[in-house]
DNA sequence: TTGAAAGCGATACCAT
DNA sequence: ATGGTATCGCTTTCAA
């Protein structure tokens, strides 16, 4: 493995001059650029991270610490991060809370030792309470999920809207007995909820929520328990992808059809429920931009410590499809 | 930032005794050792990686390149790897490459870059045909993916036998014009279109592949095409999970239902497949046996650089559900 | 069992 | 514009 020491001795210059090329090569003589050029691409030489993190006390590397890998999401905010994150040279380092505040913070000690140069965290609950933003060595950014009193960069969903705007449709529909399946240890589920209640209190309606915790399995298990309970509801609002495919699942298995025996309508325009045999009306996110925005507030923070906090709030688009869509519209409120 | 020399100097010994504390507590005497871990806790130290891995020459990390991340069947191998690695005090590094050539040989520098002990990795096409592992400083395992004569560890799936089993029992089920939808620029497509078209010649049939991006979008498009044509076949075998979500939306999309119109069987027995609404046969791959196993082949390599090349080849499970298996059996076979 | 000191490979300061 | 040299924080001989 070639050193910085070798390509100056086959250059003939001293390794400072080699160092230079590589970071301020307009410093550097053409003649000398070149010949120390050349000794690199001869030697196939590649600077040793660890020796030139040693020396600057920071890594050229940003962390993206999401709370679910799996969801179609957090992929999508990945690889804008990454996009972005490219372009100025930066590595991207991707970690898996699964939802595991333990887990959390054993990854951003990993983003610490790592040295890196700036985090973006869609925190758990418990992680997102105990948050100190200042204690840790690199900039942070939320992404998904915050609250509002946190002093840190982040990147939102207007959840209270857009579950307002998804509930209004439903009532819109002619539902009436809405049950809200909502996703627990989460601002995002939280927030979503306000907004569900904000339309129904509009309406003169009795919220119903039910707290599910976030798994496939606890989805089908808590819409079967209510699909069987007394006073079966006669739609679903349900605040993410992972629990609409659950509930839509306990919703076949319970033999019910939608839009005419329930409505249904949720979070995250998954694939899956564009299928023309289940088409689910959904509340599309702007995965792609929350990431990109989140890339460039790390990258401002990163480049000035002092500006004032912001929060970027991007709007939701609610997909209406068969789910929720009665063939007989629904007599007119008073 | 606390260095190993403010511990030290705070437990009154040699920087030396601090990193054998470190490393190897074993060999300090237990006065000496309890005063040097109450320093380190009082400084809240925590080593400097950079600086470890400069000298060590190698980093304890290793690296995990899928060519998608959002695929199910990558994240639960990624899981699988993570436990694994977590268990050996090994961090774990995932990259997506996308399916881009490009971008895997990228993320293969990165680890070199980053001294990485070692990587596993689900090649591209291209990538597997230039890979030449003794190239690179680190052990290689594959997963999902790889040829014959690649002289590398790896696990795969019995694709062959898989794929000849899914199609014997389409074929049991009655449907005759039977049409692949085969996975383009992968190893697996191939060997599961080797396995059909061995069932189909068993049974005097002509295969009939399509081979198709792996996308959602080629999917739907390539599904909706061989609906259209001419000869519409009675069933499809399709090779991966996103294909497969693509000719179900393409066999809704044209009317279609099965198993009575078209019979669908399918890789990767993702979530949505067990909808009931849907109830899709599926191929259900051994996902995280398949990442524990990598993870595995991996360390032992890591251990003994000259012990010989090992294939692990795991089964899949054929789940048989209701997109196959037509109401009226099919006429029992000469 | 413990410590002194060299050295890993780069960068940054200070000369020239 | 270029080079000498100290230095980052740790591990690893080697000697005691």
């Amino acid at each position: 493995m070639a050193s910085i020491k070798d390509v100056a001795q086959r250059a003939g210059v001293s390794t400072t001059t080699v160092s230079r090329v590589l970071s301020t090569p307009q410093a550097v003589r053409a003649a000398l650029r070149t010949r120390v050029e050349q000794a690199i691409a001869e030697l196939a030489y590649r600077p040793n991270l660890a020796a030139r993190r040693l020396r600057q006390r920071r890594a050229s590397l940003v962390g993206l610490i999401v709370s679910d890998i799996r969801s179609p999401f957090f992929t999508d905010v990945g690889r804008a991060v990454e996009d972005v994150a490219y372009r100025h040279g930066l590595r991207l380092i991707l970690c898996n809370s699964d939802e595991n505040p333990a887990k959390e913070q054993s990854y951003l000690e990993l983003m610490a030792d790592e040295q890196a140069s700036g985090v973006i965290l869609s925190p758990t609950m418990q992680g997102l309470q105990q948050l100190r933003p200042e204690a840790w060595p690199f900039p942070l950014v939320l992404v998904d999920r915050a609250l509002e009193n946190t002093r840190v960069d982040r990147v939102v969903l207007d959840n209270q809207a857009a579950a307002r705007r998804a509930t209004e449709h439903l009532l819109q529909s002619g539902y009436r007995r809405i049950v809200l399946l909502a996703g627990a240890h989460s601002t995002t589920g939280q927030q979503r909820h306000a907004g569900h209640v904000q339309a129904l209190a509009a309406a003169g309606l009795t919220p119903r929520p039910v707290w599910v915790e976030p798994t496939h399995r606890a989805g089908v298990q808590a819409a079967a328990d209510v699909l069987a309970g007394p006073d079966r509801p006669d739609a679903l609002l349900v605040t993410n992808g992972v629990l609409l495919l659950g509930a839509l699942q306990a919703i076949q298995a319970a033999g019910l059809r939608t839009p005419h025996d329930i409505g249904l309508a949720g979070f995250d325009n998954n694939d899956w429920t564009a299928l023309p045999a289940l088409d689910v009306t959904t509340v599309a996110q702007p995965t792609y931009d929350i990431g990109r925005t989140a890339a460039e507030l790390l990258l401002q923070r990163m480049q000035d410590a002092t500006r004032p906090v912001r929060q970027v709030v991007l709007e939701g688009a609610l997909v209406v499809r068969g789910s929720s869509v009665r063939s007989a519209p629904a007599p007119t409120l008073p």
